[in-house]
DNA sequence: GCATCACGCAACCATTGGTTGCATTTATCG
DNA sequence: CGATAAATGCAACCAATGGTTGCGTGATGC
């Protein structure tokens, strides 16, 4: 039955994606396209050294991937890993929805035995 | 458009809910209903006394209750806020989404553009 | 009553997200 | 060309966190 839903979650992935700024983030590449550390830490509560590690770890995972360009180093997200972990996020979420119904029609069932 | 999209999310539910080990106890919880630290630690990679600091961080924000019985400690999930931090990560993942659509899309534009 | 089981507390360790400070490379402007 | 400004990179340091081990204590069961 359920099983299938069982599509195994990459960890890494999913604490790159886990950490508010790192999401904040890549919001910021995705609405304006690309970025380079400076640039994002303008719009952000951090300093441009905690986004470089930042961008650090989701390029590590390909979250995000990097073209030099002079003396700067524009980031943009790469978007089917992206999706990957977009896909990721909704098998979780599915997987816990299912076993919520379930126990929702398991506790209506005892309710009904009940009144028996 | 997409703007009611952007639904808040609350960073300590789902920082609750980022961490590996207390994904895989949530999980624990739901299939067998209820567990206490020592029961739930005999199916992770963890000691007991890790299981019991992130049942902590899962009780503060909600996401299980406790019920003291006799010598243990009897946790289950608490399925109104597990709910909402399963419709945050749709919220997310959906944001993300219509965001690479619409790259998706202004990219063939610009496909077809060139082509003219 | 005593061994046992579950819990709580404390010290300790490694990793991580964050900081500040400084050195280095690349643009830019007189 | 030379100096200043703007970007990155590197290192030390700090606090929080996910983990461990060790020990003390309160309920259970024979």
């Amino acid at each position: 039955m359920s099983a299938a839903l069982a599509e195994k979650v990459d960890d890494d992935l999913w604490s790159a994606i886990g950490d508010p700024t790192r999401r904040r983030m890549l919001d910021l590449l995705l609405v304006e396209g690309e970025g380079t550390a400076t640039t994002l830490s303008r719009h952000l509560p951090v300093t441009r050294q905690a986004v470089t590690k930042h961008l650090g770890v989701l390029d590590r995972v390909g979250l995000v991937r990097a073209t030099p360009a002079g003396r700067e180093k524009r980031y943009q997200v790469d978007e089917t890993q992206l999706a990957r972990a977009v896909a990721q996020l909704a098998s979780v979420g599915s997987a816990w929805d299912a076993r919520l119904q379930r126990i929702k029609r398991i506790a209506e069932a005892i309710q009904r035995t009940k009144q028996d």
